[in-house]
DNA sequence: TAGCTTGCTAAGCGCTTGCTTAGGTCGTCG
DNA sequence: CGACGACCTAAGCAAGCGCTTAGCAAGCTA
């Protein structure tokens, strides 16, 4: 099912923690059970509190390590070659298909804030604000280049980031197109959004 | 806080959907107590199965309700006046607003659907499926009469849905701009994206 | 005024929840 | 071989859950 966190030890957390998505990412935080994951992990509920504090600090796992993810994806693609365009173009090709290969992942990331115990919920808020200005400074190299047109760089970021959250929301493994190929439709929706000259 | 459902009768079955949706929007609806929707109605937990069969009863109306309103804005601006482009741009500044404005509402509306019983959720995904073919049949329009200008659109029809949705989950009260202008600001991203000649 | 309906509460039932405790098994190393 | 640490389980505890029951007070009808 996932072969995320290879660095993850032992082997019996790491097996708790991908019950946990599937578990958190089909029926959210609040409606899984500690008995739920455990036995989906084939142990007893009890061994969960072996490897874990609380059924809150799995969340808490979950939720950091994606939101990881997610900034270093960004952060590299607003960094690579290229002008604004075409490093915008890669930024929500991965974004998009990132939240559609793991979207049990990423429902949890951008769902599940709330139920995170106050110290990992300042943290993790903080990596999403990092995001949030990657994608914003992008725009605005963007806008001062000459390559995008917009009239308010804050709505324009949100809603590129909005485009790619929201996917999180409604695929599943059914949906069509794959994610690469919904990948590279978003980035073109999202050029022509910003008023990129060659879209 | 709320105005909504003017209709809704006895008076106390109205303060306990608004304490609901209340609580539900905060926290989610498993994180939320009947006895947190009660009391939050200056009531004792019994009172409300009194109007409502079972907590699942309330999150029903309140779902259906948010449901058919915003089917009701989305198809009567679909039908309006001017062409696909001006219609497109009443579509979007009446989502967003309302998904800014009713932030609340349209969280449980847009985030709770997996926890409806089942008749309602049939219910319910029925008139979603409803509001996207009125979006894609209007990009349909545009595209036809070389109004707009989109590769994919079913793709251009769940972006421009997306971007409404997305609002609930992060508009707060102390969210800038106001509803409307952000409506606007929306329509102006959605024009542009779907190619709009003026845009 | 008697009898019924409506809207509510006090009390609590049966069950599930997150989590703890006590103990067992197995491989490793002195 | 014997002690130890890593990993796991059986059993269960206290608290909180959705919901029910029995009954009371106010208002309407006859």
């Amino acid at each position: 099912m996932t072969d995320l966190w290879p660095d993850v030890r032992p082997d019996a957390a790491r097996r708790l923690m991908a019950a946990a998505v599937a578990a958190f990412g089909e029926r959210g935080y609040h409606a899984t059970t500690t008995r739920d994951i455990a036995t989906a992990a084939g142990m007893s509920p009890a061994a969960l509190y072996v490897h874990f504090p609380s059924k809150a600090a799995v969340l808490s796992a979950i939720s950091r390590s994606g939101h990881e993810k997610a900034l270093a994806m960004v952060t590299a693609a607003a960094a690579g070659p290229g002008d604004a365009a075409a490093r915008m173009r890669v930024l929500v090709t991965e974004f998009v298909a990132w939240h559609a290969r793991r979207h049990r992942v990423a429902r949890i990331v951008q769902y599940e804030l709330t139920a995170l115990p106050e110290p990992d919920y300042e943290a993790v808020v903080a990596l999403r604000r990092q995001t949030d200005a990657v994608v914003r400074s992008l725009i605005e190299d963007g806008v001062s280049s000459g390559v995008f047109r917009v009239s308010d760089i804050r709505s324009a970021a949100r809603a590129v980031l909005s485009l790619g959250i929201d996917v999180a929301r409604w695929y599943t493994a059914e949906s069509k197109p794959d994610p690469e190929t919904l990948g590279a439709d978003y980035a073109g929706l999202v050029l022509a959004m910003l008023g990129a000259a060659g879209a």
